[in-house]
DNA sequence: CTCTGTGATACCTGGTGGGTATCACCCGGT
DNA sequence: ACCGGGTGATACCCACCAGGTATCACAGAG
């Protein structure tokens, strides 16, 4: 009768303190890997502790979030949720720490930070970067800007999880939900072909056109870090796809600002239907910083 | 010397188990009450294990975060930055819980969840809401909607931390930062006077005018917890405000949709100059629910 | 110069996070 | 049908740390 009462006030208690970050990361990591001990693996850890850690889990939320099969485990709905929600929080837990350490810095003092640090995709918008940053480093009080490279579309989550202030982004390619931005700048695309190539000749192309050339496949970017079906290789910067392009092995699809990094053997043809890109300079909804504000404004400026 | 190997070891750990959901709560008590003890008594512990906890904190991420005077403590910069990123994190776990816990239900089977939370500033777009919550309940395959009325402006926190899947906003008065939406209507505004006043005649009036009627000043409404300044009263809910108009002790400026509510001693005016009213649905970016989804597709197509 | 109120320190205790060893179970292979 | 390998769960133990109580150090007000 006492255990029961005990127990129902557990389930009924403010969802205030029922989850810690770390049982956060366990459970994404078993959630992750569908599998135990690969998780405890993972994680540096014995696999007995982690499986009670997700029962304690489970009993505190009241809910059922693995389904222990004979063969590994699968999710269940709220399981699905709670990965979901749970990366999320991770993410913003993480930034606090990181943007709470960089605010720091030596001292603690030194009052709101004077440092952002700005993701960008490695080698797009290389002229808008550098107007902006020299732009902004000529505004008085300007703080001091690091720029980070960061692979294809990994802005989002530098920006999520702290390890950026603020990023370029560029739609549709990135997404912006759940960040604020102001749009910059518009261009259309080019198709990037082999110098030699009769194509290479043409005032315009279509998509459906640079899609289909005979023994010249689309190159394949990572999105999320997965690649799209097809037949053309398996891009992972930008150098590697420069130098497939010129011998001549793939065709790309890029923003017109790519002209800049463009080879000799490359010829580059204006796409007629392929989306405009637009890039924006993007931020997490409820920064606060003056400094954020004011490299915003610079670059809307431009 | 060995020491300092661990502190050194322990300040440049990975930013991934350094910030517990227990000690975002211990510091942002701390940092809101700026004063220990009253801190604690908040969280329901002692005083000593508070103090510790923060020091604890503050030397795992090595940074400062409160200047600790005599006479209480005030916050650093870094602090600053923690208690703003904090509040996000504590607001995503909690969301995580409730979120979890709902789509888990009785059993945790249920698949994606079947239930759909939505928050409404009490007493705003009723048209509006009930053709929405007729029109879904008609759709094939719809989930079951629990309406959650909410004080001022309070939606926004009631997104975040879980208490609301989604909800309708009203720009700009909801700030939409950090959550994606779709608009719904555009609506002016009026004024909302005692039937008897000489003002209630006018076929139209200003902003101006309207906040500078002698003897009738204008309501305040509570933004954020906060009152704006001014002689008008201070109002808590709408039938309380009706009232105060009814007897001609203030006037107060609505959005046109508000006319459903008014009383026959009531006198609504349009506003020539009053900002627009912009009826949003919105819902947490990440959001991925097929329930959700078909109540903002139902919602766009009104 | 005390008295009051602040946060910090010292020290103790119980709960729990984590480890090792082992179990119970289901499947597949022979 | 039986056994072996691999799954997650259980039993048990230890160490650590979160939390409590008592007390200190210190500054300001009277």
């Amino acid at each position: 009768m006492e255990t029961q009462d005990i127990q129902e006030a557990q389930e009924t208690q403010e969802t205030q303190d029922i989850l810690e970050i770390r049982e956060l990361r366990y459970f994404t990591a078993v959630a992750e890997e569908l599998h135990f001990g690969r998780a405890a693996e993972r994680l540096g850890m014995a696999q007995p502790p982690l499986s009670r850690a997700i029962q304690r889990l489970e009993r505190r939320l009241g809910v059922c979030l693995l389904r222990r099969n004979r063969r590994g485990v699968c999710l269940t709905g709220a399981g699905e949720i709670l990965l979901q929600e749970g990366r999320a929080a991770l993410d913003a837990a993480a930034a606090a720490a990181r943007r709470t350490r960089r605010a720091g810095g030596a001292d603690g003092r030194g009052g709101p930070r004077n440092r952002l640090v700005l993701a960008v995709k490695a080698g797009a918008s290389h002229e808008l970067l550098h107007r902006l940053l020299d732009a902004y480093a000529a505004e008085p009080g300007a703080a001091e800007v690091e720029v980070l490279p960061s692979g294809t579309c990994e802005q989002e989550g530098m920006l999520r999880d702290g390890r950026a202030d603020v990023a370029l982004m560029h739609a549709p390619f990135n997404s912006l939900a759940g960040f604020d931005s102001e749009e910059l700048t518009t261009e259309g695309q080019i198709a990037v072909l082999p110098a030699g190539h009769p194509l290479a000749a043409r005032r315009t192309l279509s998509l459906a056109e640079v899609g289909d050339i005979p023994g010249l496949p689309l190159a394949r970017w990572a999105r999320h870090g997965r690649f799209p079906p097809g037949p053309g290789p398996e891009i992972h910067d930008q150098t590697q796809l420069a130098q497939l392009i010129a011998l001549g092995r793939t065709v790309a699809v890029f923003p017109e600002s790519a002209r800049a990094w463009l080879w000799a053997e490359h010829a580059a043809v204006p796409l007629t239907d392929a989306p405009s890109v637009v890039t924006h300079i993007a931020w997490p909804a409820h920064s606060r910083s003056l400094a954020l504000a004011g490299l915003v404004r610079t670059a809307t400026r431009l």
